[in-house]
Order: C-alpha cells, then structure tokens, then sequence
DNA sequence: GTGAAAGCGCTAACAC
DNA sequence: GTGTTAGCGCTTTCAC
C-alpha cells in the first residue's frame, strides 16, 4: 500500500503533476474541468500533500515552535493558548515543546524546531528569564538560518531577538498602590527565585516604592521561599505568623505561592484579609478557586499571546534587539481589605 | 547569507555529501580525521540539518503529533506532559496542537499533522469522547498513509485504531465503596455531558452499584450542570441545599465541578464533610488547593502516557481494534469523613 | 491553460 | 572507508 503522491494523482487524472500542484496551491490558472476531476482524486484517496516535500521548495511551514519548560503550569500553557489563537488566525500552527527546565532538553528542543524548519521559535521561561543572561545562554539561542526569528518571551538583551516582558515593575506598582489605597503601610513580600528576573524587578521596585513613600522595607517581612510550589508560601506563612509584629499586608510572587500563604495563615489561625491581607500576580484560573479568592494582578494574556505571535511572524518580525511590555492588570477579589478589620 | 547545507560542509572539508550524511546519521564508517574535520564545520555554522529533506528520503520523523481541545485544562496537559516523557524516552517528541473543541481546527490539525508525517497521532478529547460516534467522526479519524497511526486518549471503537481509556467504571467504584466504607448510604451525583462516553459510564455504573447494594438512586439527588465549570457545581449545590432531603455525600465528576460544589455549600452554609461529604475523580492539582482539601479519584497519568505513547510508536505499535484500561487510584484527604458527625 | 524539467537537501544503495 | 548517483514528493520557472 504506496503513498499516493501527485504523480499518482496526475496519471488517473490525465494531467501533469505540475497541474496537481497548482490546485494543490490554489492557483488560479487551471481549467476547471481538470481541477474538478482531480479535487475527486484528492477525496477519494484522502490525499493530504507531503509538507516535507512541500517544505524543500518553498521555505515556509508555517509553523511556529514554542519552546516551554513545563506544560503543566498554568502560566506557560495560558500563554501557549493564546498564541494558538494568535497564530490561527494567522493561518500558521503552534507546535509546543516541553523541555522540563532542562538545559539539554532545551536545546535539543531547538535545534528539533530549526531542524522541523519552523518559521519562528518562541522560547519561555527557564534560561530566558534568568536576570543574568550567560554567554552561554546567548550562543544557544543563536540561530544560523536567518529565515528563522527567535522571540523571547521575557526580557531579551540579546540584539538578535525581540524581547516580550511582562512590565513587572508595572505590576508590583498596581499591588503596592491597591494596598496603600486599603491603608496598608506595613507589607510583606512572599517570594522565590530571585535569580529571574521577574522576582528580582518585582523586588527592586517595591523597596523603591516603599522607600518614596516612606514606608518600611523591613528584611524579615521579605520571605523568600525554596520553592514555587505550594509548600513554600505555607512555610513562609508560618514565618510570618511566628513574628512578634507582622505586616498588615503580604504580596505572593504568584497565585501558588499565594494558595500556600493562605493555607499557612489558615493553619496558625489567622485570618484573612480580616488579620492580614494577601495579593499575589498572574491572576490565573485558580485565584477563584481558593478561600478567600484571590486578589492578583493579572496580565493581559491574550495581548502577550499577539505581541509573541506578531515579532514571530507577524508584522513586526524580525524587528529585533527591542522589548515589548506587556502591562498588569488588578483584579480585586476578596484577600485584600482594610488593615484592622478584624 | 544562503542556508548550509551538507554540499558547503562536504566541499569545505573535501569530502563527499555522504560522507557528511554518515557523520550526522551516525554511521561507523567514518574515519576519525574526516569526524573531526567535518564536526569542526558543523560547530562553525551552527549546521542544522533540514528535517524537511531528511524527511523525504527517510519515512519517520520520530515526531507524534498529539490534538487535544483546551490545553489550559489541567487534565490535557497533564496527559501531554507525560506523554512527552514517555516520547522523550523514546527519542520522539511530541508536538501539540490545541483544536479548541472545534470540528473544523480538530480536522485542519489532524491534516496538519499527517502533512507533517507524523509517526502517530494521538487524539485527545472532543468528539472521540462522545458516547455514541457518528461515521463522520470515524472517516475524520481515518488516515490513508499506513506509516501513520492513530491512537485515541479515549474508547475506541474504530477497527483502525487503539483506544486508551481512564477506566470509569472502576473508578466509580472506588468512589462508592469509599463512601459505602464511612457508612454513607445515600448518594448524590454532580455531573455534566452525558453525551460523553466518561459520564455516561460513571452514571451507569452508579446506578449499578445502588441498585446491587439496595441503595437509594434518586433523581433529584442526580444532579446534571449545564456547565463543567465552577459555576456549574455552585449551582449543583445551590439546588442539593434547596431539597428538605439530601443524600449525606455527593460525588461530582471532576475537580472542578466539585470545587464548585464545595463554594456552593460554603454560601448555603452546609459544612463539608461535616454536613456532607463530597468527592471527585481526576485528582489534578488544584485538589489539595481547595478547602477542605478534597478527596479524588485519580489516574495513573504516568501509564496513560505511557501507554499512548507506547501504541502510537512502541512494541504496540499498529495492534488496532483494542482498548487498554487505565485504572484510577483513590486519594483521601479532607473533603470525607463518616455522615452525621457535625 | 498546461506540461517538461530542474531543483530543494538529504539518505541509501551501489560501486570502488 | 569513501564517493557517485538515484531518488524522496513537491513547487516553480520556462516553454509552448
């Protein structure tokens, strides 16, 4: 049982194989007579076109790689979402590598997208978000084909890519003035990884928010934890509860970090927001779930999803050495309120 | 700045084209002076070979290509990621494409894959979940390419392909014979999408098991959302807390029904598992998110993937016609405890 | 409008 | 060991 290729198509047809090709294409100039008879061909062998084939002559796949380290959390595979609808209705495809934060996945990840001859390749976190890039770092996501771009999906300082970042600082701007409208002025700051970048602006600007406003930055309200998973806001929680003067408030990296929190306080009978209020980032879908909801800044998804898709294929690709800042968004749920509520 | 392919490396180190094939494919026969001086070029261009090409000469592209209809569900990914191990494993990678339950993408990406030749796809979700599927969803699924198989995340009922399913008749026993155990004996269902083969199987099964104990199946402790979204369990509860009768444990179809459940008896007040218990299938992530953490049946995701992947390009690979039953795992936690104990 | 023919970049016989 | 050569299945000039 062959592949039925063009030439199998053209030779029941009576056609050339060039012909095929051009209904294939959709090009205009064919009879149509022949592009009738060979349209029942195609659906009687259900015959779909070899994109390898296809893909050796005309230098596009209309593909694009995305390269993330753990599909399974909840951040990456919103993002991955979105640039599947970005990408569709551009008429390109998203093929999502899983590389597990493992370097050697990583970049045999690459070299499998560039191999596959994608037309851009979008990489997310791991390295990429490291706020000290490496030459090492650079040299792997270098790419020889120039017909390929490579989009960063966090900040980029490498001239040959566009950059697109979420405005942390931005963010952290949005939490800090949402506590200070309540009444907060003590706050504390739950968080991990201060090796990424987004941790460390989110850091750098809140002392620098707190120190224009003459609020304290006080070392042991700055929890940081092991850990992103659940485990490490619960500890923190613990930490902060064990303090003779706690802050009013506490800020999450992130909705897990902040779900730990939240349990931690539960556990040391602390309430919340009555006791102390809780506001974290991302705003995704398990804000709503947890007890109380989650207030969180919450990013614009679906313009990151378009930014990404855009330098990668879009209008803008190949646009590099630039940043795009994706802003922050509040949503006011029900573990913020006033400090002394309770 | 033209592409390099294996003619510049060959010229460049004055060897011939297949020489440089060997060395990239790995062949023995090389001498080692000519490995070195080839590798030296590859290293200088950041060579890559063209998949599209090697794709052409050689049938498998050790890729399979993997349909799922939301990707941002927690139950998808999860399935995807281990499926990615298992591939990795293997030396495949798996490539993803999002159809958002939608006939038209899912059959687009399936021709997507087949023109990406693809050593299998497994498809995920939507229609091949139905209970009931119609011819169209069979010659949809059928591939005319014999190199390429298909493997379905569901029953099967196709003679060309192989089905791997959660086994749902088992895991509603589990449920049951947990709640039999704590000595509940009168039991609600919070379910949606009986037109899905995973519903329909789990509410027979029910009704099975009540009749077989003696048990009361009663209609109105049967509750079917129009939704399997938080709203829908929310307002599942909404309308148990409404009855002057209800059953003292309800078992929703998955985790999110049932965090909405647990929301929907929080706001009526019924204490869980005080008042009534309460638990689920699935056993994702946001189980232990929730309050009271909740008791779930979950899968063996790490033989689901493996099993996908092993029938899609392993020792199963080609044996059609067959379905492999996933068994579940009971997980306790907080969300049951014995009836009448508040 | 249509066909012949030359690639695209690789691999796999087949010679040597 | 190594080179030569013939495809793999398509698209795309270039003639007609």
């Amino acid at each position: 049982m062959k592949n039925v290729t063009i030439y199998d198509l053209a030779k029941e047809a009576g056609v050339s194989p060039a012909t095929v090709s051009r209904i294939l294409t959709g090009s205009t100039n064919v009879s149509e007579e022949k592009r009738q008879k060979v349209r029942q061909l195609i659906e009687k062998y259900d015959f779909v076109p070899n994109a390898m084939a296809r893909g050796l002559t005309v230098s596009s796949s209309r593909t694009i790689g995305i390269l993330v380290p753990d599909a399974m959390n909840p951040y990456y595979n919103t993002v991955f979402s979105y640039c599947c609808n970005e990408a569709y209705a551009r008429g390109y495809s998203m093929m999502l590598l899983n590389t597990f934060s493992d370097t050697v996945r990583e970049n045999e990840g690459f070299a499998k997208l560039i191999e596959q001859r994608v037309d851009a390749v979008i990489v997310c976190g791991g390295r990429v978000d490291l706020a000290e890039m490496s030459r090492e770092v650079e040299e792997d996501m270098k790419v020889s084909d120039p017909r390929c771009r490579v989009v960063i999906a966090s900040y980029s300082e490498f001239p040959f890519t566009a950059g697109i970042c979420i405005d942390h600082r931005q963010c952290m701007d949005l939490a800090v003035d949402h506590l200070m409208a309540l009444g907060h002025r003590e706050i504390g700051f739950v968080f991990a990884g201060t090796q990424y970048i987004g941790t460390k602006w989110k850091l750098e600007r809140l002392r620098e928010k707190l120190d224009a406003l003459g609020l304290p930055f006080r070392d042991e309200w700055m929890i940081e934890c092991d850990t992103y998973r659940l485990g490490g806001g619960k500890d923190a929680a613990a930490r902060l509860a064990a303090l003779s003067h706690r802050p009013t408030a506490v800020i999450a990296l992130n909705d897990v970090l902040a779900a730990g929190v939240l349990r931690g306080f539960r556990e040391a009978q602390i309430n919340v927001p009555g006791d102390i209020s809780v506001i974290s980032f991302d705003n995704s879908s398990i804000a709503t779930l947890l007890t109380p909801e989650l207030t969180s800044v919450g990013y614009d998804y679906e313009l990151f999803g378009k930014m990404l898709v855009d330098y990668a294929v879009g209008e803008h690709a190949g646009e590099n050495g630039v940043n795009v800042m994706i802003p922050g968004t509040l949503v006011v749920r029900e573990s913020t309120a006033c400090p002394g509520r309770s």
